[in-house]
DNA sequence: TAGTGGTCTAGACCACTCA
DNA sequence: GAGTGGTCTAGACCACTAG
């Protein structure tokens, strides 16, 4: 096969071919080539899933250094437009659907699982953690740096009042129609989590069912922060892209403290709706 | 002067100086070096608003290549730990607190007034649009892409039912402290907004005095995504840095939508809390 | 093995800020 | 004008994926 980079099967009637832009105008160079490349997908000159050109074909079309495309290329991904593999190749990311989360549910996974999505957990780790008033601490070291830097007063986070002991802190992460979607942490008093409890299930419901316990959402914090190495990796974009940060506090029908969660949603694939009924 | 890179006046004492850094262990360079200037900057080796050392000093400094030192850099301005100025050098940024946006209030102004803060609107744009059920259109154009593509399906979005005709769009910036803070757009009726507004106070308010309406929020969908050019620009914030995206709908005691609201808010800069009173 | 993206270099030139 | 960051180049080598 010795197909040239600017002839392709489908959709090649409409597909302009990588021409030089013009140069100097204030703009960037790597920024023209993003606008352009941005264009050219919204115009579905490349149609969603489909590879883009390679980083030295497009650079030999632009006239550019390849250096530069990656410039443009990067800044696409991030953005969740683009997504790029090391050796195979980038693609127009597929319709970058926002799935909506609809308040009300304890679990992240009940609220995606009871709107028909195919939502699957997959977990990370286990860790036990000691119990914080033995140790003096102020509860699961470094799990705030996860829930961003200065969220809330170290006093209120990560301790249980009215459940002592260890804590058992679980890291998972959902995906949503097998693409993974968010990456979460979940801080338990380890007492509560029953021996049979089934993986595949919300361990809320499962502490709930077990103990007759009404769970609640008490507060929730949402912010912004860019993905980080470990990010980019479980969650399948580029370091940097925005993820929705969304941290919370379960209570039961006393108002005691059972859960802490945090979640690391991917910005592009997630929209948390909340509807005030008056 | 000829002071010397790895010399500096305050602080100096538990400096270390900048050496290479063992390569190739798997990580890439530029990440060993964004790890190591964090980790200089968390143990206050780099005080909060302090300069680094230039990015020729500092690829002197590690042995590599300007270039490598330049993406290690910015990683940690997209991350919200540097800032940088174009001529003018590279500061850790000031501590990075993230103010609490609380619910309930119906302008963001509003909500963070009454928590105490030193907020100011900056007024960028007012765009009237005309009458969108006469031009056929779904509502104001372009202001979509703002929200996020995908956000609501279209139909539902930027009209007013209850009170036809041109539409106004006002865009604007708040500032805390002096520093930007989020990136705004309101849409209204253009008939609700009296012309004698205070334009220092919320439009909602004057709204609502002037017509005596009760306006209330009616939803709000949270997601994140990667600011633009623009947001850098107005927010001054890195290409590509992690934004809230916070939209809503405010409604009047009859249930009739009166603003649109969409708010880019610096990811570094606030956290949107959510209090459930049972 | 060929083709792809990921990293890194050495150097050039420009744009901006400030003394 | 000196010093800073911003852009871009030409080229090298490596790591990964696929046929």
């Amino acid at each position: 096969m010795t197909a040239a980079a600017g002839e392709m099967g489908d959709g090649g009637e409409r597909r302009r071919p990588i021409t030089p832009l013009p140069r100097g105008a204030g703009t960037a160079l790597w920024d023209a080539i993003r606008a352009d490349l941005l264009d050219r997908i919204k115009r579905l000159e490349f149609a969603a899933g489909e590879q883009l050109p390679s980083e030295a074909s497009l650079a030999d079309g632009y006239g550019v250094n390849r250096m530069t495309v990656r410039r443009a290329l990067a800044e696409l991904a991030r953005a969740g437009a683009v997504r790029t593999e090391h050796g195979v190749g980038s693609f127009v990311a597929p319709q970058p659907i926002r799935h909506r989360i609809d308040d009300g549910n304890i679990s992240l996974l009940e609220s995606m699982n009871s709107r028909g999505h195919a939502v699957r957990q997959e977990h990370q780790q286990v860790i036990t953690h000691p119990d914080p008033a033995a140790t003096g601490d102020q509860g699961v070291p470094g799990l705030a740096q996860l829930a961003g830097v200065g969220l809330s007063s170290p006093s209120e986070l990560w301790t249980f009042p009215a459940f002592p002991g260890p804590l058992v802190e679980y890291r998972y992460k959902l995906l949503l129609d097998e693409v993974p979607w968010c990456r979460s942490f979940a801080v338990l008093p380890s007492q509560l989590v029953p021996e049979d409890w089934d993986r595949d299930k919300s361990v809320f419901n499962a502490v709930a069912d077990a103990h007759d316990l009404q769970l609640r959402r008490d507060d929730r914090r949402f912010s912004a922060l860019a993905a980080d190495a470990r990010d980019a990796a479980l969650l399948d974009i580029a370091v940097g892209a925005p993820l929705l940060l969304l941290s919370g506090t379960n209570v039961d029908q006393h108002g005691r403290i059972v859960a802490y969660i945090v979640h690391r949603i991917r910005g592009d694939r997630a929209e948390y709706a909340l509807h005030v009924p008056r």
